[in-house]
DNA sequence: CGCTTAATATAGCCAC
DNA sequence: GTGGCTATATTAAGCG
């Protein structure tokens, strides 16, 4: 091989290209989280109870799960049923 | 130091009590896992839907958590409403 | 209907059964759990770093062989990357 | 109460916004988890040892922490020696 | 055996 | 600044 860097060929160009998105990607994620925070501290500012705020967050997204779970199980329920396969 | 083994003093044998509590509770935890794995085969064994019973587990635990959650929610607003801190 | 409940016979009570065994078992899985983490916790009271006695605890259950294959590939990674040695 | 809908208030509405900006926020934060994940699984298609991966690139972040640290602690010592900026 | 979920460990954040 | 707590990342298990 001659002397184009430290890398060992094709390989080390696909990962370096994987690596760079994950980084960028990473470095949005990072942008984002901050941004949140910062609502929070503003929030405060304002004289509200942050951590009140958050448990509702917390609370409206499990609820939000449960209902996608509860779906989950309602389908298997009518697959189990329909087709006959409670007992499978 | 005479022969009383390969540790470094009292230390040693402290943290060798709890590597042995740790290890002994361990086993008890595989154990618990290997009988809910039996459980599910039996089931299995007796025509059942495994898989739609272990969607039934989760939900009815994530049931349990959401109340929890709004529990603790509810205690915060009183609290803050109580209290007059929603405006901390 | 009969003063059986509300399921839809002898599946349903069957079923029930095997629901509570499951429920007993992972009730007695959180308990253990929590006693695991009583333990380090009491570790960390007693000045130990809990970190690294978890890193034991994993390393006496897992096999050593992995590992070394695992380090082998992060350095042929590494070296691909043209970033000298990052891991371990 | 007029039609200003279910809230108490201004104090209502402000934090409905705040809400609405939190979950926004929390949205884009989930479709960039979602990104990464497809990054790994595409190397993971493309027979690349994703474990490594993650470990790599924790390990660059680490680094990269601890660069910025130290550019800082750098840019201080400048000020306090009345020498600004040498270091980039 | 891979690949999708569940369990566990780590790390970041907030309050005290 | 420390310690608990929540969220995230990693590891392991279970199923097909």
């Amino acid at each position: 091989m001659s002397d184009i860097g430290h890398n060992s060929g094709v390989a080390g160009d696909e990962l370096r290209q994987f690596l760079e998105r994950i980084e960028r990607l990473e470095e949005e994620k990072a942008g984002i989280l901050s941004d949140i925070k910062d609502v929070y501290a503003e929030m405060k500012g304002r004289g509200f109870n942050t951590k009140v705020m958050r448990r509702i967050v917390r609370a409206r997204k499990q609820d939000a799960e449960k209902r996608r779970e509860e779906a989950a199980v309602g389908e298997l329920y009518c697959h189990a049923l329909g087709i006959g396969d409670l007992l499978d």
